[in-house]
DNA sequence: TAATTAATTTAGATTAGTCTAAAAATATTT
DNA sequence: AAATATTTTTAGACTAATCTAAATTAATTA
């Protein structure tokens, strides 16, 4: 089995390749894992020994389809425990990540499976991100930052891009959450922000810096 | 915190202790650790830097209040995840124990508080074996071993000493569980084998070993 | 009590993961 | 194309946990 720390490496990778970037950089991978350059060196000639990433020196890595079986697994079973978390065990949505990053290390295929089922097969996380499936398959949705979206968009939110505390717990008091209707009621063309009404009822003021970080789907 | 590995020391010698033992042997924690004695010198002095044990050379050890606690605290997470995975996800009996040496090491107190809750705060484990509370509080079960019953005595079955898959599926298999109540029906004077009715129904014969193993209560 | 045996500790290595500082390679400017 | 700046890798050291082999202490036996 991968150790603790090799999956970490393997899910920073994974993000780091899905949000664009074809081969990740050393200093990339540092800055995710909070750890200097030389140690990501280090790691990864280890995680290519394995042949879970594809490395050559100063030319960046990916994940080899193996690799990436591995990030995808650790990532299904974060998003899983989150759910679990939340549905079952009554944590709020901005505490549930700190416990998953340890939850998602237990080794037991087993336990996630009937965790899955216990919660009846869930697609999205409580942030809104895809779960993958048994066999890494994710369901994508189709949704872009409420920033994007014009006057009169009437659209529903369907997830989050910043997953910090703060954030989340920000959006909490103002009345925002998954599944909420929001109608783009003006955009001041000076700075972008925006005047939202939330399920017809409350209305809100958003900076652009809030908008970008909430992701929505036309109605 | 303590680490992972702190954790399964602590825990280890605390069942020497609860095993008669006054002061654990090096050699006693090295076999239940499966490791070796010049392994355990190096952790036990350590483990006496944090005030964990109380240690002096070749003395054997005992734990300080402050390791008692933290091992209370991981025998607790144990017990209550093994019943949540038999209660929520159906796992039997025997598969258990391997999860929740994983799990025992989380570290969230509103997990473990909020497990405790969602199985509404029982006090013993799928082994029989009592819950710590909050506090490291046990509630003890004046029990004893089938096989220092008499003749005619009625029981009802309050646990296991043996927790190995291959005995709790010998169980399984003899349509033996916690709660049945058990007649001695006759004791074999040659080897201490018992012929035994369960539930007042099915017979069944099992050797003083098996006996052995088996903890009830008188009805 | 002395000799022998058993238990425990120390010495010295090893492995995984990390770090700082220095060297080497690549990328960017001039 | 050189010079400079940035990125990446290497070298060497550190910690936690482990091991084997040797030394030391304690317990048992004669
Ligand atoms: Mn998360
Ligand atoms: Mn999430
Ligand atoms: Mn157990
Ligand atoms: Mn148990």
């Amino acid at each position: 089995m991968n150790s603790f720390t090799s999956e970490n490496y393997l899910k920073a990778i994974y993000k780091l390749v899905e949000h664009g970037n074809d081969a990740v950089s050393t200093n990339a991978i540092a800055q995710k894992m909070s750890t200097k350059a030389a140690s990501v060196t280090d790691m990864l000639k280890k995680l290519a020994d394995k042949k879970l990433i594809n490395y050559q020196k100063y030319q960046g890595v990916s994940l080899t389809p193996k690799g990436e079986k591995a990030a995808l697994t650790v990532i299904r079973k974060h998003r899983l425990w989150e759910m679990f978390l939340m549905e079952k065990l009554d944590f709020k949505w901005d505490e549930v990540h700190d416990v998953a990053e340890q939850l998602e290390h237990i080794d037991s295929e087993k336990l996630i499976s009937q965790i899955d089922k216990f919660l009846n097969y869930p697609k999205f996380d409580p942030h809104g991100d895809p779960i993958p499936d048994m066999n890494g398959k994710i369901q994508q949705q189709k949704s872009k930052a409420i920033s994007k979206y014009k006057k009169n968009d009437i659209v529903k939110i369907t997830g989050v891009v910043d997953h910090s505390a703060s954030f989340l717990q920000y959006l909490d008091k103002s009345g925002l959450a998954l599944g909420n209707e929001i109608k783009i009621k003006d955009v001041v063309e000076f700075d972008r922000s925006l005047h939202i009404v939330i399920n017809k009822r409350s209305t809100l003021f958003i900076s652009n810096d809030v908008a970008k970080n909430i992701l929505a789907i036309t109605k």
